[in-house]
DNA sequence: GAGTGGTCTAGACCACAGT
DNA sequence: CTGTGGTCTAGACCACTCG
């Protein structure tokens, strides 16, 4: 382990984790951890901001750090996870069905979205994800060209995420996210199992890399009785 | 300002925000705003980091702190915004209706949530919101009754939140929200301008207080064509 | 008063980007 | 190489909780 912090922090998640430190209890003081973890106390704070930021632990003034019932959210997701470690994290099957991959200028609307110069060229990749038999989403990406030279059907019906993090070394950073709802298009209809649904849920995503760039915009869309989002806030100081 | 970091956070929000530093410009370094601000750089750090979080910069290694483009998303909100301060925001005429206003023993379910002693005795607020002239969103409010033990329907005309920070000055420090796609019920038909929508978008959330104790809980339930949400999501570390 | 977390400092060494 | 941000340390003082 490189980092003292996450070092500290996962031993700690651990613990958690496998129950041997309870919802309620506290974690032993700072002080106490610095001894433990032969580290200044300045790093193992940065360990439990951490831990408090993930939803494992709030830390109250005076009293201590009292761990908190995390197991009931644990499953997905606010953030970046993607379909693919969403799906092994649920233990569902499921599968990826491409329905278009292609390379062409940017048009007028996705270029707004993407902030890209007017001859900016765009892959396109439009697929659908069935979970246990269903067709429930269809998600709609759109990557810069320039950074991501080669794609092909192979990656995208496998994870396009882990294919730009692991083989391009991209580092993907963060996003923006809305979520709206609205009413079903045909293409849609012509890619989901929508039933008699006429709604969808719409998450629209900005991805960033860790350079500050803006490299993708994707529109995923879910059949609303199929969609589930959890977040997790922390009050924002004044 | 009490804070050093705080002043220095809003000092630069401020700056951004006026515009005197654009999107794309990169911040003055840490060193020369550890002179700037005569403190040290731990100090600048934790006030860039504050930045970071809240979508103002991108920091790069061996180049320095992006200023984003944060007006884009800035209206609402991931996070414990009350439907006042959202309303206010956006500048919109409002109202709010209060239909009950009760203090009872916790049902089954509303208990489960909330996770309670089984004789906790619990408030039970349900309003109606109204934008320009549509009742479009439908608050049903829980909260334990031993710490609020007064509560009016003038408080509830007003804001909830307010009245638990400002005069109770309890202390609300985070939520935890889920968002599904739900059928109506008689309930939404009879307290929301539904037009002929036959689904709602519900929000629950678990609020919790500074001590790490759940005190509230929470279903808004949002006409779906007037519904939106907004997240910022950095990637977690591994 | 003793113990807790919150803030701040001054200094060190490292990893990375651009020249 | 220089300048940038990332990590870590040892110590200080403060604000809060609880017995």
């Amino acid at each position: 382990m490189k980092n003292k912090f996450l070092f500290i922090y996962n031993d700690l998640v651990r613990m958690i984790q496998q129950g041997k430190i309870n919802p309620g209890d506290t974690l032993p003081s700072e002080h106490e951890l610095t001894n433990r973890y032969e580290s200044s106390r300045e790093t193992v704070r940065k360990a439990l901001n951490l831990l408090a930021q993930n939803g494992y632990i709030q830390k109250v003034r005076g009293k201590g750090s009292v761990v908190l019932d995390h197991g009931k959210f644990e499953f997905p997701v606010s953030g970046l996870t993607s379909f693919k470690e969403l799906s092994n994290q649920l233990g569902q099957d499921f599968q990826t069905i491409v329905h278009e991959l292609s390379l062409e200028i940017a048009e007028e609307g996705v270029r707004e979205h993407l902030q890209c110069k007017r001859d900016q060229k765009l892959w396109k990749v439009v697929r659908s994800r069935q979970i246990a038999g269903e067709k429930i989403i269809l998600d709609k990406d759109y990557i810069r060209e320039d950074l991501v030279p080669a794609l092909s059907t192979s990656i995208a019906e496998e994870s396009l995420y882990a294919y730009i993090e692991d083989e391009l070394k991209l580092d993907i950073s963060f996003a923006k996210k809305e979520i709206v709802v609205e009413k079903v298009t045909e293409e849609d209809r012509r890619y989901l199992d929508l039933l008699d649904h006429e709604q969808v849920v719409v998450i629209r995503s900005y991805v960033y890399l860790a350079d500050a760039t803006l490299f993708q915009f994707t529109e995923s869309r879910h059949r609303p009785d199929k969609f589930q989002f959890v977040d997790f806030a922390r009050r924002t100081k004044a």
